[in-house]
DNA sequence: CACCTATATACAACTAGACAAATCTTATCC
DNA sequence: GGATAAGATTTGTCTAGTTGTATATAGGTG
């Protein structure tokens, strides 16, 4: 809280009844001249917040028409199959990944088991940023084993899909095998990576997909924004 | 009073034609840049003039709009039954109200527990201005248990009277259980509203209206503006 | 030296007003 | 009832003016 200029309060207390819920997804905002009315300035004052606020694709306006809270993109369906891209193009974003780092390493506890690999193997840990519209609205990492896909960081680096790499290793398809969903605070390094504030929740996701066999492929964790995703359930 | 600098001489200047009626009360001065040419002296020479009224609270100043001049404090008396409006005509004012918002939310903890209401009840939630002789001397917030006051809302946007709404909801009479007052600093959108810098001092009054049996009626916030009013406890 | 006064310039933040373009509302006609 | 036209709303764009802030320069004073 420091010295705020007037449209960074305004966008800041709008984005606030947003994500509150006292500004419903979905519904109109208040006409900016009703907006320059309650909060005691100039209309244009108003615009240069709400275009801060459509910026980070919270609204989007209709000339003649009004002003909208976007819907939070459902960009993951918990289903059997679970593609990142696909789940934003449906939810008309455009997707795209930033990576962060992509090494060898020895698997944890927790990986080597859920990968049902032996302790001490080395795995491929994949790690970056998702983004919709160049939002960054998700940190993911996942680990492979290594024995199994030798080459798989080459295809990931020239190919910037892990759906694609997998299929140069011969996985043609992999299925879901089981998601644990748990709501965590979002660390300083976190909350950067998100253009968020420290402490904002997140939405930690825990996957293991699987080949048609039943055979661990990826064991991954997903961070979600909470201000812009909502999960879905549905079968 | 001989060895003025030419900022001192100016204001002075100023506060002789303000105080005598040459620039009335609520009126605007010239821009700075027009002073800066009548006194033949630099811009900023002249703000440095304007900045000695307003620490003095003389005039103020809205960015992009002009300078003004202000108009005299009021004194704010603390009661058992306190009321806006009488308040202000025993004092001599012309008092009004200006609406920011009128709407329903949940309540907040606080509020939930100070009118003794279930968590998460509705409440109506009005926001304002307070005036005198249309100057702002307040900013009120206050919220009341929506499923004892289901009109309530409409009341208000008719009558644009607290007091004589609750009368129609059948609450012909209520007394100010209690009053806790602090001092804060005026963020940015606060102090746009009442005209003052951000950081200025507020008061801010939390105060619980009952009827006669003790029944929580009204739960609110208030911010007078320091350097507007002056709050009295007589008995 | 440090500090105040004053000038000069530039830019940022905000206000003010006007008009255009898209949309919504309402009255009217058939 | 439905289509159409007129009018009112609402967002988008533009120009101009005003206060707020920052930086740089220079002279005077304790």
């Amino acid at each position: 809280m420091k010295n705020q200029t007037l449209w960074q309060g305004i966008a800041s207390d709008l984005e606030n009844e947003i994500v509150a819920g006292s500004l419903a997804r979905g519904s109109r905002l208040p006409t900016e001249s009703m907006l320059s009315q309650r909060y005691g300035v100039n209309r244009h004052t108003i615009r240069k917040a709400l275009s801060h606020l459509a910026e980070k694709s919270l609204i989007w306006s209709k000339r003649g028409s009004g002003v909208f809270v976007m819907q939070k993109p459902t960009i993951y369906s918990m289903g059997e199959r679970v593609r990142f891209s696909q789940n934003l193009l449906d939810a008309g974003r455009t997707p795209s990944r930033q990576k962060l780092s992509l090494s060898q390493r020895l698997a944890t506890h927790e990986e080597a088991s859920s990968l049902k690999i032996k302790k001490n193997s080395n795995v491929h840990h994949y790690e970056g940023i998702s983004f919709a519209d160049d939002e960054p609205i998700a940190l993911f990492h996942s680990v492979f084993c290594s024995k199994r896909f030798p080459a798989l960081a080459e295809y990931i680096e020239d190919l910037q899909s892990v759906t694609q790499a997998l299929k140069k290793c011969g996985v043609n398809d992999y299925i879901r095998a089981s998601t644990y969903v748990s709501a965590v605070a979002a660390s300083s390094l976190q909350a950067n990576h998100l253009r968020i504030k420290p402490n904002d929740p997140l939405l930690c996701t825990t996957s293991l997909n699987t080949d048609q066999s039943g055979t661990p492929i990826e064991f991954g964790r997903t961070y979600f924004s909470g201000k812009h995703v909502t999960l879905s359930y549905e079968a």
